[in-house]
RNA sequence: GCGGGUGUAGCCAAGUGGUUAAGGCAUCGGAUUGUGGUUCCGACACUCGCGGGUUCGAGUCCCGUCAUCCGCCCCA
């Protein structure tokens, strides 16, 4: 074959299926909107450097998962693998934070990461997020991870799990490091190779590892909460608590430990049983470094990413969405006829009632088979004997029964024909 | 990047080296040239993801490649 087709880890959204994404997106909107916070758009691609010093050199996302090109002007170019280190950016050079004011903000679209598609994992994939930026308190984190639950929730998703952790601000982190790196290396032999790798990249996230006798040997590692200064115990036992009051249940992860560098303090993680490997359906955590390490005056900030197409693999399995029908369909057959239905159907439509006009002129018995499979509620019929006389057939397809008015009449009744159709509507 | 499974029409598929590649759904045409959801008839894969090889003969076996799925890694 010598068709085209869209390249591996990339996919079409289809109308069958653009329906949970409508949903979805609308209510994010929704709930963004009622917590104040603004939606913000940054650029799809970036200089490379930001991300490298953003997300860190070291991680995975960094090392081998970019799309990086050099464009005509050498300059080198990439793709972004997420959106926090943009917006980041966005908020320094627009001075956004200026007046010392917080900033809410949320956005949604495309990314891209280089890596095996399966179930859950494409190259290019969307998420929706939110970034509060310029607020270091236990609340904004709190703010945060509730609108998070408060989106799954609307979208009806049960049995979310949300893990929350704190690997505490710098000076904790790397205390602990060394104290882990101390207790491994002894085991070092013994470790999966993945993990003697991490040993001096990556050590906390070994904590993580899925191989067993790895994790036999983590059991007794010391536990980063351990090595927690008192500021950010009390932070994260007033994370907890404020959740606690809010009803929201949330299980503590101490191996929970996120794979960007920019991380402190609160990190948490939402997961679905339902998607095998590709569990995770929200991520996110504090990140008070980040501005001042991109450029920025110290800022506290703290935010989260969805991946889309995760989401939606759930809404699949949970509903069987019917697709959007017309409320009316049109026939007509003859030249004059057709004329006419077409200045009905845009009269309809000004008035916000879905009008599908079928164009083939075929015959009526075809028009109408195909009336009844779009799901249309009416069918209005303007032949040439309707045409001659400046009327038409009023079909309603559930009970046959139809009716002739004038094209006049119909247009000047056109509220109570709308009426007729809440009605079938509210019948169901 | 590593390991394993799969690839026949728009969709679901039968096919286990031998004449013209089952069947179903959907679509289109007709029976019924102005009225639907039923029924009946007909059309719909010069070819089995793509390329090469073995063989008298390949959808079927082998190699490569692409895509997809599962796992690892990683993440949303």
């Amino acid at each position: 074959m010598g068709s085209i087709n869209a390249l591996r880890g990339t996919k079409d959204i289809l109308p069958a299926e653009v329906g949970y994404w409508q949903q979805l997106e609308t209510i994010a909107y929704q709930t963004f909107a009622r917590a104040a916070y603004q939606e913000i758009r940054t650029p799809i691609f970036e200089q490379t450097e930001l991300f490298a010093r953003g997300i860190g050199e070291a991680t995975d996302v960094v090392g081998k998962e970019m799309y990086t090109f050099t464009d005509r002007g050498d300059r080198s170019i990439t793709l972004r693998p997420e959106f926090t280190a943009g917006v980041v950016r966005a908020f320094i050079q627009h001075s956004l934070g200026s007046q010392g004011s917080v900033q809410r903000l949320w956005y949604a679209g495309p990314v891209f990461r280089y890596e095996r598609p399966q179930a859950g994992r494409q190259r290019q994939f969307h998420q929706i997020g939110a970034e509060l930026i310029g607020n270091g308190s236990p609340a904004a984190d709190v703010e945060v991870i509730a609108i998070a639950t408060d989106i799954l929730q609307q979208l009806g998703l049960k049995s979310l799990k949300l893990d929350i952790n704190s690997v505490g601000n710098q000076e904790d982190r790397s205390n602990y490091r060394e104290a882990l790196i101390n207790y491994l290396t002894p085991y070092k032999a013994e470790l999966d190779s993945d993990s003697q790798d991490r040993l001096t990249r990556n050590p906390l996230r070994i904590l993580d590892s899925k191989n067993e006798n790895t994790q036999t040997i983590v059991q007794n590692a010391p536990q980063l909460l351990d090595y927690l200064s008192e500021t950010s115990r009390i932070h994260f036992e007033q994370v907890q608590g404020m959740l606690n009051a809010l009803e929201i249940p949330f299980t503590i992860n101490p191996r929970l430990v996120r794979g960007l560098d920019y991380y402190t303090h609160t990190a948490f993680e939402i997961q679905s049983d339902d998607l095998g490997a590709q569990a995770t359906v929200c991520g996110g955590g504090r990140y008070d470094t980040l501005v001042e390490q991109l450029g920025g005056k110290p800022t506290p900030a703290v935010g989260w990413a969805m991946g889309v197409e995760r989401l939606i693999l759930l809404l699949e399995k949970l509903q069987t969405r019917s697709p959007e029908t017309p409320a009316v369909y049109v026939v007509s057959r003859g030249d004059q006829a057709t004329s006419q239905a077409m200045v009905l159907t845009q009269k309809l439509r000004s008035q916000n009632i879905a009008v599908e006009f079928d164009l083939t002129g075929a015959n009526f018995k075809k028009q109408f088979k195909r009336a009844d499979n779009s799901g249309a509620q009416v069918c209005l019929v303007i032949g040439d004997a309707e045409a001659e006389a400046t009327t038409l057939n009023v079909k309603w397809l559930a009970t046959q029964a139809q009716t002739t008015v004038t094209q006049a009449e119909f247009l000047n009744t056109i509220e109570t024909f709308r009426a007729q159709l809440q009605d079938h509507l509210g019948q169901g």
